[in-house]
DNA sequence: TTATTATATAGCTATATGGCTAAAAACAAA
DNA sequence: TTTGTTTTTAGCCATATAGCTATATAATAA
């Protein structure tokens, strides 16, 4: 698993906008609105996410869409379950 | 759900230790083993796994034994999938 | 062309992070 | 008490991160 979807999880500002994105496309505005920030501030995070492979963008005129990129995330919580999830019978101690 | 356990999560040692914890409680040093960082750098990592409250210590005599909090790891399991697993049927565009 | 709008990039600052070595602390044994 | 063992803590350094403002870029409209 991508170490750089990770550290993009890791922040709460980007998990917002993962779970904004969730519901659908959003130009990077209307993701910008969300949140008290500056807008190039929250233009970094889209770049920290787009990096990480979790959105993609893509322009529609004077703006850009971003959409999630829904593999990616499903993955990444596949792979989270896969290595945490579930018991541990197999105690030693 | 705590900050602290995303960034905790965040880094590749630390989830190479809860995996190793996940087969059993394991002292410090035997944790340190398995690792090629030095042996301070391993406690580091370890006490920020317990500020997130992921593992928890006790002392043994001379040697103190750590062994995972699956509540908490398993909650924050938990706390994604819901906010990120599932489908995104109300898609707006 | 000029102006306007939407967005990204550059460049800065402050803080956080993760690594190291050296030293301290906690305990056990002699 | 002294010594040895295990582990943590302190202090340092280099790099990464997240915020900001100012500027650049891209597209559209006048």
């Amino acid at each position: 698993m991508n170490e750089s979807v990770f550290k993009a999880m890791a922040d709460p500002t980007r998990r917002k906008i993962v779970e904004l994105l969730k519901q659908g496309p959003k130009t990077a505005g209307e993701i910008a609105d969300h949140f008290t920030h500056a807008q190039p501030t929250v233009s970094r995070h889209l770049s920290v996410l787009k990096n990480a492979g979790l959105v993609v963008d893509q322009r529609e005129g004077t703006f850009i869409v971003y959409r999630l990129n829904t593999t990616i995330l499903q993955e990444w919580l596949a792979w989270l379950l896969e290595h945490f999830g579930g018991d541990q019978k197999h105690e030693k101690r």
